[in-house]
DNA sequence: TTATATGCAAAGCTTTTGCTACGCA
DNA sequence: TGCGTAGCAAAAGCTTTGCATATAA
């Protein structure tokens, strides 16, 4: 099925309607190359294509989408929510962000179901969800990092 | 070395210096009970504990702290950044959030550290840190949903 | 036809910034 | 004494809300 009719029989069954907004909204994360979106990045895509959707609709849809389970939310560390298309069928993946310039990378791994069944019993926690992230540098960063570092050694060798 | 003694060392590391606001609000957590403030739950402390300290100031220490390793910022669903005391010598710990009252609890375990080697070298990077959120009910919202879901069947049933 | 959704503008938050005065090293 | 900090207030985001208008079912 594809996910515009998900979406239009999730909507049915909740007495709301099926509009262009919510539509292209949805396409445009379908379309996106870009994985992770804030609400403001989607709007930001809306007048790139020159929609006429309003930033307050925008705002309303991405939170709709995840409602419905289409989207699914994600935070880093910056505190931004953002939204990322939810794959049924896709192995639950993690992110892996670089702390130096931003950019994330999704990871297939999945290791943790084990770790959440301990979790359970445990905590007595019923678990429904899990999210890792991972931080560091990634190897471009961690390469120029390094070379800052050995040009200041160098300066102080040669003082 | 306690804490204070850590702060001075690196702040002067840095060229900044040491106050007594860094230090009354490093304090502020060193005494808390409540394990994650967000800034403003931080500016909130200050104001009870009658301490002239003004918002801007909060918010440029906690992440003063940050950087400098003595807090860890920490992100739930939410989006809000909140702060927690770094134990250099405590095991690293996660978080697993009740999403129905919003309770943090915390566990112990870490079993990550033979994924994050394996992440390290599938992806090129260096990695420094991981965090992991579990997401559920705890178990008395789950009791507390199980009732109010016996509560509806059996309405169905006898209508 | 009518209840739901949208657009717009304004309000509400949290967080950041510019600037002057202050104070630690 | 000089440079990093604090305080204040204003600006800057980002997000939500109220209300009139438009529109899907």
């Amino acid at each position: 099925m594809v996910k515009q009719d998900i979406l239009r029989n999730e909507l049915r069954r909740r007495k709301q309607r099926m509009t262009a907004q919510r539509e292209l909204i949805l396409k445009i994360f379908m379309d996106s190359e870009d994985e992770h979106m804030s609400a403001e990045e989607v709007y930001r895509k809306v007048l790139d294509r020159r929609l006429r959707i309003s930033k307050a609709t925008v705002y309303r849809t991405v939170d709709l989408l995840s409602d419905v389970g289409l989207l699914r939310r994600i935070v880093f560390r910056d505190g931004v929510i953002r939204y990322e298309l939810v794959n049924k069928d896709e192995h639950h993946h993690h992110h892996i962000i670089c702390t130096e310039c931003g950019r994330v990378e999704e990871f297939p791994f999945d290791l943790l179901d084990d770790l959440e069944k301990l979790i359970e019993q445990s905590t007595g926690y019923k678990i429904t969800d899990h999210q890792l992230k991972l931080y560091g540098l990634c190897s471009e960063c961690a390469k120029k990092k390094n070379n800052e570092k050995t040009e200041t050694d160098m300066r102080k060798a040669t003082k």
